[in-house]
DNA sequence: TGTTAGCACTCTATGTTGCTGAGTGCTAAT
DNA sequence: ATTAGCACTCAGCAACATAGAGTGCTAACA
């Protein structure tokens, strides 16, 4: 792993190169543009060198070179210096959050589309995954002669709602019973502390409602057991095509197919490692097949604390490493910010 | 706009063979495969009359016929006969929109995903607008401490929600109180039925809670106020790819960059004409000049009778127009009873 | 008068060839 | 250890040739 202090300038140069033009590097150019006060030919040795430990390889024999995945990730690790921010992105960032917003989709949809706006490459961000809350409060509500809506609250601040027939018998005054004798009884209750013989006593307390009771039940019980699913948040596939890389229809074809399935995008968010921070994973570090050829910058985001979700960058190997990944942080923390803002309010 | 018998096989022949192999048509071909008695010399004779009148155009001078756009027109407005879906067709669809779903937003995406998959082509579905409602029941549920959540149900089924800061000294039964009151003044009113009087009134009425309730009016009068906004959910760009005249990177691009904005996406749905019925867009038909050459095949569907949104499919102008028009409109039946039973519940 | 066979003509698509230039690796001189 | 010099390789491009699909026209035919 030890590298003598020229052979790491030429593989930056190679690198940073390489990702500026997409074009093999050749010793002349280095020699030119990078100024190690070498000689091409020198250079040339170099290379061959760092041919043979696997970072750089040739395309064809009167080419350049390119880095090698290998290469990449030595660059990542060692080489590579963060490039932060303009105040002008920070600000633009900033300023994009403190936007008012509806829902959490809204909030998803607007980081997507900033990221992918600021990186020119894909952008793929996943909905907070808020676990399975305990149960806050039940409401029904008479909507219509023999309609009514169930409105289940769980403490994480989600909600779930289901309109539901009734028999035309049944008033206001009873729904607004209902609801008390529910919320007085089950109150704070998980899945699975509410017991058996508590929902009896429920059952007779309020036999003469037992239809409604039933399909509030059903509604209460799926909203316990619901870890709200998956959704994702796809953007700048389009920056994607302006990538020389992918100017070969059959790569937009595959990059297009993957991108289409959900579960698969999810998969490629969640198999981060552990560290908490920014990940990077080049070409086949990303464990589908599918994807060649690509890289992906990812990070959680949380909410007080607790990691709920992850936003990612998908681009070619090539990617420009050092902006994406500055840029990605700064995401995470502002993502999270507004999503803490989004569900407990406004907040001190 | 008299076309004689013959020269409407002929055009038949050339829209249908070039819609199923995406290559100019010959003479000779016609001749042979579509068996219309004559010698490919006298159907020579009669593409040349029809090239004259503008229907079938030739991309060089040693190429067969490719219809124009005004070739496809009059074959959709003359000449295509429907076909009908298969009994497995009709059956999927059935099928998919029985399934079990939890919001609107999932049965567009299921509806996205069947289209899509069936006529091979981009699908592109509108979320329903649902009309700003009159206000039908407001909640104020206690949630920690010094936070409490707002719902606002509207009439036609929507619901609003948000969690706003509250002084400590709220109780539970402060809200109930508050929550009563704004219920029983305001129940049923449109924003613009809600008089200043009236306001007054409920100030005056629970003036200790004058804060708590400016922030209650603010989600109630944004909720009255709100249109829910355009979401579109779009699938099955993949399979564009998939035809040979989206082989050239450019067109491609193009299309990407349009498929990106949400916003021309809804005009190029709303667009659409009176009919109420299945609409096809040819070529230049669709207004944007971004869309070159491709079709549009789109339909409204309705919940109780009113037209709430739209679907439509998005392909190149060689679409196989006969069968995707069958599809739209089994699929908007489809779609619009699925959204009533979403909204108004089961029902009989 | 409408239809057809025959034929010369056009033009794309495909393949062949040869050349150019970028870039290499090696060797010998510094 | 570095470098200049040189022979060698090979992708990419342009120029050219060829094949084949399809046409339009003319003249013969029913």
């Amino acid at each position: 792993m030890k590298m003598d202090d020229r052979k790491q300038k030429v593989l930056m140069a190679i690198v940073q190169d390489f990702i500026a033009t997409a074009e093999p590097v050749g010793s002349r150019t280095i020699a030119k543009k990078y100024r190690l006060g070498v000689s091409p030919a020198t250079i040339r040795n170099e290379m061959a060198d760092l041919e043979e430990q696997g970072y750089i390889e040739q395309p064809h024999t009167s080419a350049g070179r390119i880095p090698s995945q290998q290469g990449y990730r030595y660059y990542v690790d060692y080489l590579m210096q963060r490039k932060e921010l303009s105040a002008e992105q920070e600000d633009l960032i900033r300023r994009q959050f403190e936007k008012k917003v509806r829902d959490v989709g809204q909030v998803i949809q607007k980081a997507g589309q900033l990221l992918s706006h600021l990186t020119q490459y894909a952008s793929i961000i996943m909905s907070p995954q808020i676990g399975a809350g305990s149960f806050k409060h039940i409401q029904l509500i008479s909507m219509r002669p023999s309609q009514a809506m169930v409105i289940v609250v769980m403490d994480n601040g989600t909600l779930h709602h289901r309109v539901i027939e009734v028999p035309e018998s049944i008033t206001s005054a009873d729904m607004e019973t209902i609801s008390g004798v529910l919320n007085a009884k089950l109150q704070g209750l998980t899945i699975e502390s509410i017991k058996v013989t508590l929902l009896k006593e429920i059952y007779l307390e309020l036999a003469r409602h037992k239809h409604i009771l039933d399909l509030a039940m059903d509604l209460l019980q799926e909203s316990l057991m619901l870890r709200n699913e998956d959704k994702i948040y796809l953007g700048g596939v389009f920056n994607m095509l302006n990538q020389p890389e992918f100017h070969n229809i059959e790569k937009v074809k595959t990059l297009l197919s993957i991108i289409e399935q959900e579960k698969m995008l999810c998969e490629l968010l969640s198999n981060q490692g552990d560290t908490g921070g920014v990940t990077v994973r080049i070409g086949d570090e990303i464990k589908h097949r599918e994807i060649k050829e690509c890289s992906m910058i990812t990070a959680p985001y949380s909410i007080c604390g607790k990691q709920v979700g992850s936003i990612g960058v998908l681009g070619p190997t090539r990617m420009e490493y050092a902006k994406v990944v500055s840029i990605v942080e700064s995401m995470t923390r502002n993502l999270s910010r507004a999503m803490e803002r989004m569900i407990f309010g406004p907040g001190k």
